[in-house]
DNA sequence: GCGTAAACGAGACGGTACGTCTAGTCTTCGA
DNA sequence: TCGAAGACTAGACGTACCGTCTCGTTTACGC
């Protein structure tokens, strides 16, 4: 369970000895590096400012990461981690109640919910415009952040194929891109609002495709 | 056809006399944006680099352009026009061959290599990601950059459901994205690699759906 | 009477018509650079700020002037001139009852006064320090706001000489400073007040000597 | 003897932590100073061309100094401060032969000499001429350049008074002024050449005053 | 419990870029 | 053809952060 914390400096630098690293400082810099992104936005957001306002030196935050982005990153996934924890005891779940449709739909629904809180949008935001343009970063997000949940779809994608609700033919890795991604766009380029009616849609349109049977 | 160009300086001030703008000096600025972002990526591009390449004070840009985001926008923008006017005089066309699946895929093979000419790539990927971050910007990029298109997919699935091979019922403006998202989400994620099967894969799919008829 | 003006641009350049230049805008130049210079000291005196002031472009001011100096300088003498102009039809003269000592100390009386005056004194520091740095424009303002009075001076300490008043052998064109410069250097430097009483005690000081006699 | 140097910020500040400060920088930075305004005038020596010259951040400069006049001014004093301890180990000594002529003559014989050293005279220069339009930096260049010097003078004035060399009823204080301001002016204004010869003369007018006895 | 080494807070340092301001030049227009 | 207006290149201004580099001061481990 315990997701791989990387926590790696630069290269070639002695590596600070971690099992001496202050916890307390830790986690003070996780929450005012994800204040200030709530705040003031990810580029007025400074490295500065956040050992300020976490009362720690700048060394500090640059003995354990190597970037504003780096440090967002593991704040948030630090923010999700507790949040998953908090949501109960089986947090990787994905329901499986016969009804493939019903399913994906409560799922959809559930991401929608979790876009709109505040409380993730600024740092989901401000860590998805920075993986867009660098692409060591952005794969890392989908390796540790998306890739968990993406494996959840194929799952029950494959459960579904073998009860022949979907054609055996069909790639859940791409099919789930169908519930997915449109969402993901609509969110990421303000293409279009995002609601339950629409991801329901979605799902009904993916299943049984455009073209008339 | 002319397309509005804001040029709007920030509000409150005398508002420069435009009609007495150098073109020389709006020619420089573009090619210079363009080229950094290119070399150097958009954080490394800054309005002082630019200035200095384009061989023009600090002053010229800040009067006509509130922001790195807005001259680089312009400058993509300029440069989309100039490649459309290059590509002929039927810039804004979709194939209509009557063969629905192949009307598409044969758009969006053209879309995947679009996104991999490099002259495209970078300053793309740097409004976008700033798009993800600033949604004033974002809205503006898809009324300008991605409306059109996606008005010629409108279109085209309109005319399809008249002929009966999509399903009346069906939102052309939803169905679009089942051909736009994934594959947008591909790049600017990098969820996955992107090519001309993968396309046409998402076709099929999205056509005749993933349950069996 | 009328003083000659340099008036010179540039060297070298073409050398506008003079006969056609605005008198209106002249006189415009010179208000707005005095008033400029009192208000906001010479620093802060710009010729952008001198033009905006006079209504006036900023060619306008390079057109006729070479710098900022060139400009406040005559402006003063403007100044200098209409107020010798008011001051009566005999303007030049230094007075001449008999008692040298009287007469220095009347004539350095009003030259307290005058350095007092607001309306001289912010334009006069500002050339002088000026003229401290920038030697030809130092010479210039010796030779065109100080010599006059200068010559006054000398004709009057001479007239003393032969009347016995003054030792034969003493060099006007020395004696003269020893009213004038600590007067100058208090107000120049700052390095103690000055006041009608400070000037009479000076003129009885340098007439009769320090030492015993 | 040490002299306080103020090295006060811009009130306000948090007050930079003055023990930890960087003894080359400031050396640098007088260094650079000195050289820029001998070089290139007072005006044309910049902050920025300072930091650049010293191999300093301008942030350095701002931390400890308020402004260029104020840069100059400690670079100035601590020039003359390190010529005086080269000078001896009785640096603030006026001679006293007993022939209160001779004594005055040869201090502003060396007097002249600085006043012409090009070592001294463009930055000398630079900090009068702001002294003159700035007076708070004025009389703070009087306290902490001229004023030792001046009461070395009234010192020797007023043992000049108990010899019986110098009237009584004579104020050391404007006495001075005949010895100095002369020069002064003559410096300051190009209002005339300074020579050892005229030195000499102003002492032997003063003295004996310019009415016959 | 004590000495010591590393992590810590603090913040000065050499720098880069910011956005504003002014200088001085060049261009356009109307009188 | 000149004056007014103002856009232009150029670059200094003072500010904010950057990432590096000391400083002392905790802190916790091994002796």
């Amino acid at each position: 369970m315990a997701v791989q914390k990387s926590t790696q400096p630069a290269p070639g630098k002695p590596a600070p000895d971690s099992t001496r690293r202050s916890e307390k400082s830790r986690r003070a810099i996780y929450d005012a590096a994800l204040a200030l992104v709530v705040e003031a936005g990810y580029p007025k957001t400074t490295i500065e400012g956040i050992a300020a306002r976490a009362g720690v030196g700048k060394q500090t935050i640059y003995r354990w990461w190597s970037s504003k982005a780096d440090v967002l990153m593991e704040a948030f996934l630090d923010l999700a981690e507790q949040s998953m924890e908090e949501a109960g005891p089986a947090p990787y779940a994905f329901p499986d109640t016969g009804d493939l449709a019903a399913d994906i739909k409560a799922v959809l629904r559930a991401t929608v919910d979790e876009l709109r809180d505040p409380r993730f949008e600024a740092p989901s935001r401000a860590l998805a415009a920075e993986g867009v343009v660098n692409e060591e970063l952005g794969r890392e997000l989908v390796a540790k952040l998306m890739q968990p949940s993406l494996d959840l779809y194929i799952t029950r994608l494959r459960a579904a194929q073998e009860a022949g609700q979907v054609r055996p033919e069909i790639d859940p890795r791409i099919a789930l891109e169908f519930f997915i991604s449109p969402l993901a766009q609509r969110w990421l380029q303000h293409t279009g609002p995002i609601s339950h009616e629409y991801t329901d849609t979605l799902v009904d349109y993916a299943l049984h495709g455009l073209a008339p049977r």
